[in-house]
DNA sequence: AACGGTTTTTAACGATCGTTAAGAATCCTT
DNA sequence: AAGGATTCTTAACGATCGTTAAAAACCGTT
């Protein structure tokens, strides 16, 4: 970096943004406006196949002023994941609220309506966690990958709470965990799951067969959970 | 294509391919080499990260040599999808034997040993699923999308009959898929998920904890639906 | 050896990419 | 209005990409 990150540093002040144009146009800083673009881009593109052109065209700028704002796309995309894990965080601790006095069934599928409310709306989070799960075994070619990884980190301590999940430390990890695979394939992936289901990934039919399924999984070891039962035990009961 | 296509039907014919050198090297079919490279290279990279030329440096080959066999990148693609089609399907038929006669806790522990043994070793099918599990929503970018979706599509109706599940349809089918989406991405994207539980994707404790995981899940609705029981109620039976 | 068919190699194209640097435009302070 | 700072635009670079086409190499038959 020759002279740019002196000029970087200047570009990142307070200084209030132009007007965008329109007379219905609020004023909008121009950062902000390539961090929604991009998190739009990633939301439908792998990192390695998201441009910056295309996100300069999403952003309605010339994309070479990506990087006055952004030295590299790298520090966009780390950018968008430090968004996305903060919105979805906030949001996850919402959809706990008022849970504890419920019953399992209760407090199971009233959690669910309320994350699918939000992330059938806001998919971005799952689809850029769905889209980038796997790398390369030798190579890092994922910028900010152990922020996918925790993205969804601090709904697993927040479950345990509200739920109060008494089971052995395992078992509760074993149901976070998962519970968090299906959510982020069922919703990230949606596309995927539904073309095989042969439903809409976008319609009502698909959500209800997303919640019914979650339920059918996991709320029989919510259950067992939650009065801190011994784990499955083998074949011995049934032999 | 303008003589193109008149050369590539000549290149398909079945004329037995040159030795490749070395007195240990077996006679090999050049376009068996390069599916066999393109392979690896797709269960590495989702498909617009992974080059012609990477699949070219794998074969050992130039890499326009490539488009004599295989005259687009998509045909490729499509050509390892069915190539991983066929494997996996044959291996998983392999898995369900002899498993009708024992108990759902051994059946099922004894099925998900199989899985791993194999898909452990080759996990390229998984990992190409998991790395082209989305695209836009509006735009076709993954050729042979369907394909993909149609991959595990096969288990589904094997499980149904060896395990013999008399539940209702719909929650079979919600079994089926649900277990084939943790099998995606729990050896597919076994990078991302063992790094979650800061182990080796490779290494047999990880291995361990997806099996666990699986029976965790899957052994207590597998009794149910063997047993044709009526699904999860609401909490009445509970309040 | 000649010839025709097949396979491979080489050079190159047009396209897209992320990034750089210079100049223009805009903004703010004096 | 002048001047400096900030933001944006334009042109272009070097790199990589999938693909094409021609030439070279190889193979098999006569």
């Amino acid at each position: 970096m020759k002279g740019r990150s002196k000029r970087k540093k200047a570009g990142r002040s307070s200084r209030t943004a132009r007007d965008t144009g329109g007379t219905a146009n609020p004023k909008r800083d121009t950062r902000d406006k390539i961090l929604a673009a991009a998190k739009e881009v990633f939301a439908e593109y792998p990192y390695s196949a998201a441009s910056i052109r295309m996100v300069g065209a999403a952003a309605g700028i010339d994309h070479p002023l990506i990087s006055y704002y952004f030295p590299t796309k790298a520090d966009l995309f780390e950018a968008v994941l430090e968004d996305i894990a903060d919105e979805y965080y906030q949001a996850n601790t919402a959809w706990f609220e008022g849970l504890g006095e419920l019953s399992a069934y209760r407090g199971l599928s009233l959690y669910i309506d309320r994350l699918l409310a939000f992330t059938s709306r806001h998919p971005e989070a799952l689809r850029i966690v769905a889209l980038n799960l796997v790398q390369p075994d030798g190579a890092a070619i994922i910028p900010g990958y152990e922020k996918i990884q925790g993205l969804l980190a601090g709904t697993r301590e927040t479950f345990r709470r509200v739920a109060d999940l008494r089971g052995p430390a395992a078992e509760v990890r074993r149901f976070t965990e998962s519970f968090n695979t299906m959510v982020i394939n069922y919703i990230g992936a949606a596309t995927y799951y539904a073309g095989i289901l042969g439903l809409d990934p976008r319609g009502p039919r698909y959500l209800q067969w997303v919640k019914e399924t979650l339920l059918f999984l996991f709320l029989p070891p919510l259950r067992r959970l939650i009065h801190g039962e011994d784990r499955t035990g083998p074949e011995s009961k049934r032999s």
